[in-house]
DNA sequence: CCTGATGGTCAGCAGTGCTGACGATCAGCT
DNA sequence: AGCTGATCGTCAGCACTGCTGACCATCAGG
């Protein structure tokens, strides 16, 4: 990782690039996080869920990406250690809306500042202006279309 | 995805970023390899091992990023589709150097291209410049020396 | 020959994310 | 009302990945 062949051969590599950048982020901010009891998908989940309005548990795994049935084991977690709180929604009884506790509220200010931090000194060693860049560019690529499968008929 | 409120509350995050830039491009090597009945991981252990003289495991699993543990169920895989060959070290007996065969380096031929394509579509909602930036910026990130827990000895 | 270290192998475990099924609930229709 | 199909949350089970720990064969040094 230090210049050697392993650089001719695969550092330009998109696949191995983003692999390991996201790996080593997923270290510092599990790191980072420590301290709040949480990891980074568990503060995620607290993010949507003061973005806005109470949402069900659909849809805040809607907005992360994720499956509804990983949505159900992230707030059984956070709701373990008293973060966040079900509750039936009475609008349609088959839904889960999803609040924030005060215990979360606080240990979401917290564990944002602190992922602000180890993201600064993750994209310490850029220049400022392509760590801009870097997120520009990754938000582009994200809301690019899908390719589905090449077909002939298409 | 389309600029709701995903956007406001997690576009912006590196580590959300950085996990879904990271599957989608998964999804599209997985797609483009499929014909050559490797993946993504498959073909970088070929090109690694190409890029050298023979290489014994240890020193492949070194260059990828892999435990040998891993790479033990990596070459298996390859051997078993006949794209390379373990032979035990003349110099060393504990160590499997591992070589491509006809087939292999066949493989790795097509299997490469297809990748380059794959890539250079992935990379197509960018401006050129964009996407050589997005190279060296993660080539920069993943070049920073590992920060270790911190330490109030340190 | 011992001894300690190294390389490959395997079993077992943990984390992640999926599918498929189920019960409860809703909406539309009759 | 009752029926039907869809939706949401839940759970069990599976697959994939990547690790640890142990084992054996081998090497290097005394």
């Amino acid at each position: 990782m230090t210049g050697d062949a392993t650089s001719e051969a695969l550092a330009s590599r998109l696949g191995y690039l983003l692999k390991h950048v996201q790996l080593r982020l997923a270290e510092q901010s599990a790191r980072a996080l420590a301290p709040f009891g949480i990891d980074g998908r568990e503060l995620a989940v607290l993010v949507v869920l003061t973005a806005q309005n109470p949402l069900s548990q659909l849809e805040a795994a809607g907005r992360l990406g994720v499956d509804r049935t990983t949505m159900v084991a992230l707030v059984d977690a956070l709701e373990h250690k008293g973060l966040v709180e079900r509750r039936r929604s009475e609008q349609d009884r088959r839904k889960n809306t999803v609040q924030l506790t005060p215990a979360g509220q606080d240990c979401l200010r917290g564990a944002e500042r602190a992922r602000e931090e180890m993201e600064r000194q993750f994209l310490a060693p850029l220049a400022a202006r392509d760590a801009d860049r870097l997120v520009l560019t990754l938000q582009t690529l994200l809301s690019a279309p899908d390719r589905p499968a090449p077909s002939n008929a298409g």
